[in-house]
RNA sequence: GCCGUUGUAGCUCAGUCGGUAGAGCAACUGAUUCGUAAUCAGUAGGUCGUGUGUUCGAUUCACAUCAACGGCACCA
């Protein structure tokens, strides 16, 4: 007869067979009522789930991190549930939990509206308040099949079809609506009680775009009110940081019709773009690397050599001229390969580190444009090494190091490592791929990070280390790649002579620790919400007169900040002094340099960070506290 | 590329059940010379994304097309 063993350490025996529920109530009615499943030897079940032996039980409630998963997993059940009672012919298909909510595809004659929106949550309020008991049971496989025929639903019945022959299958039933579901579910519908519908958008059956199209409604789901507003305010939040608004109110760029996906950059988001630029090419080359520059139109051929044109000639821009056929470069790598075959190159050459802020141009499809962070036209910080294969682990071992550091510059401290390994779709032998991944895994271990590896997802041409970091909202971006690649250097013929005289094929490391310019700056742009730190701001101060009898003044202050290598604007218009204020603080300048008359006689500056208020300074203290400031840490 | 939504002044948005449009802010002009997040008054500004069709008449209706937005798919 079970003894149970709870959390605490305490031992509950029963003389017969129980429930989680039942072991909750004898625990306390608040507790019962509380329970939404139960974690019994590690395993997540339902409160209905009966423990026959000695086992560890947890009631998991909505305090718990699980509790919220299943609150958010069964509320994509009461979505389903809706959706049929309002829409009987509507096919359910799959709705799992997702971060912060949750979402249900279904298969429908037509799209729903933002009114079946508004009626779908209604009827979800109303089952829920019904608190309709949710029970479990079990089906055969082919049972279950023929259940799901029997009631029209194809999807559900192809989704048990590839289950394996001989399974006993889990079913979950809420009042009328019958779910195929792994579980854990709440044991009763009252249990959801805060959640709201976000959007519906189309997604493809079984996420293969030559599938037919579903709908699909998103939602969100939280275990306490308080909770869900948190989470709207958040998204309002993070609606004004939006770098594309942003990008307007502080006038760094715009995107227009004529040129989807491609930028045009004004004077101030120029200006972020090069001290980002200038901050990086200073890097590199202290890192040892040389500055070229490729073109950005070759031939057909080439791009048919390194095998860009088989993988990707229906996203590259192409132009022809006096019957020949070009290619608007999508990567630098081939023309840095061009680079390298100059000359006979000497295994003491190597590394050789060649890198280029080059223009790249990929079409990418239109549905995947969106404001900076994916482009059509953009500039990366990249480089190419060429080096032996002895050289591999320690080359990769520095990148990681000049990777983090600058990551930590620009502010960014959390990252984490994942290596994507082999895709379908590649060029090389399996045991050059071998070579490169176990290269790539030492070479990492060398470093001694922390990674996760993706099966997959590599490029073409080589397995790749990417480096995702995580800004202040939480989100996570991948921005720098290290892929080793074996097979451009044999395509498009590098060689270099070797120690005893020999020829031999150069490792070619693709790395970048930015990514897209473009999209690191509106990363940034997003990470700061436009505020940004005293190096990047594109303008750093702004001096402004409080009446005209600080004119001469104010430009002297403004000049001798100018001649100290700052960026200083000078405001002065006959305007009042908190109007002026209001505006630069608008445009989150870093600093306003305010002088009066108080300052003018004294030769004073008053100076105003970001809503705080410096009080009179000397200018001499002022400058080497902007000194102190201005470079990155 | 696919599904859905949207496109009106520099920005944010209203409006026209078909009779060629309006607000706030910004801009410009004048007055105000002011001490830490909006001084007052005035002026100007739009072939209503583009094209075709229906109509006496289209910004409004229909079709096509382009772009943006939210997802999906893609992302060398």
């Amino acid at each position: 007869m079970p003894d149970i063993r709870l959390p605490d350490g305490s031992i509950r025996s029963f003389d017969k067979p129980v429930t989680v529920h039942e072991v909750a109530a004898s625990i306390g009615a608040g507790l019962a009522r509380a329970a939404l499943a139960g974690r019994v030897d590690g395993r997540l079940v339902d409160t209905s789930y009966r423990i026959e032996a000695d086992a560890e039980l947890a009631i998991v409630t909505d305090k718990d991190a699980d509790g919220l998963s299943i609150i958010r997993h069964s509320t994509a059940h009461l979505l389903a549930y809706a959706v049929k009672e309002l829409f009987p012919e509507a096919q359910v298909t799959i709705g799992p939990e997702i971060e912060n909510g949750f979402y249900y595809d279904f298969a429908y004659k037509r799209p729903f509206t933002p009114e079946d929106l508004a009626a779908i949550e209604k009827k979800m309020a109303e089952l829920a308040k019904k608190d309709i008991p949710v029970e479990r049971y079990e089906l055969p496989r082919d049972e279950a099949i023929a259940y799901f025929r029997g009631i029209g639903e194809q999807y559900k019945a192809e989704i048990i079809e590839s289950i394996p022959q001989g399974e006993v299958l889990s079913l979950y039933r809420e009042g009328g609506f019958t779910d195929l579901c792994r579980g854990p579910h709440v044991p009763s519908t009252g249990k959801l009680k805060v959640f709201k519908l976000m959007k519906v958008a189309g997604a493809y059956w079984r996420g293969d775009s030559r599938n037919e199209m579903l709908q699909r409604v998103y939602g969100t789901a939280w275990a306490r009110k308080e909770d869900l507003d948190a989470y709207l305010h958040m998204l309002e939040e993070a609606e004004k940081r939006d770098h594309r608004r942003l990008g307007r109110q502080l006038d760094l760029f715009h995107l227009q019709d004529e040129a989807p996906g491609m930028v045009f950059w004004h004077p101030k988001g120029w200006q972020l773009w090069q001290t980002i630029e200038q901050y990086m090419r200073h890097t590199l080359a202290e890192a040892g690397y040389k500055e070229i520059r490729t073109p950005m139109v070759m031939d057909r051929t080439l791009w048919e050599k390194s095998g860009h044109w088989e993988n990707y000639h229906e996203n590259m821009f192409t132009t022809e001229s006096e019957k020949r056929d070009y290619a608007v470069k999508p990567m630098n790598c081939p023309g840095h390969v061009q680079v390298f075959n100059q000359g006979l190159r000497s295994y003491r050459d190597l590394p050789l580190r060649l890198a280029e802020f080059g223009t790249c141009h990929r079409n990418e499809p239109s549905g995947a444009l969106h404001g900076l962070m994916r482009v059509r036209g953009f500039v990366q910080d990249d480089a190419h090494i060429f080096c032996t294969e002895a050289q591999i682990v320690e080359e990769a071992r520095a990148f990681n190091e000049l990777t983090m550091q600058i990551y930590r510059h620009f502010g960014f401290d959390q990252v984490a490592v994942k290596l994507s390994l082999r895709p379908e779709k590649r060029a090389g032998s399996d045991e050059v791929w071998d070579k490169a991944e176990s290269g790539l895994r030492t070479a990492l271990a060398a470093c001694g990070v922390q990674w996760e590896e993706l099966p997959g997802e590599g490029a073409f041409y080589g397995p790749k280390v990417e480096y995702h970091i995580k800004d202040a909202l939480g989100r996570s971006w991948q921005c720098g790649t290290l892929q080793l690649d074996f097979v451009l250097p044999e395509r498009l013929g590098a060689e270099y002579v070797t120690e005893d005289n020999g020829r031999s094929r150069p490792v070619m490391l693709h790395r970048a620790i930015l990514g897209s310019l473009e999209r690191f700056i509106g990363i940034l742009i997003e990470n700061h919400g436009g505020a940004f730190p005293l190096w990047l701001a594109p303008v750093q101060l702004v001096v402004l007169n409080i009446t005209e009898a600080q004119a001469e003044y104010a430009t002297h202050v403004a000049e001798v900040l100018r001649k100290q290598g700052f960026r200083v604007e000078l405001d002065l218009r006959n305007e009042k002094i908190s109007y002026k204020i209001r505006e630069h603080s608008l445009q989150k300048l870093p600093y306003q340099v305010i002088v009066g008359d108080k300052e003018k006689a004294e030769g004073l500056v008053a100076v105003r960070a970001r809503g705080e208020d410096l009080g009179q300074l000397s200018l001499e203290s002022f400058i080497e506290r902007l000194q102190s400031e201005s470079h990155p840490v």
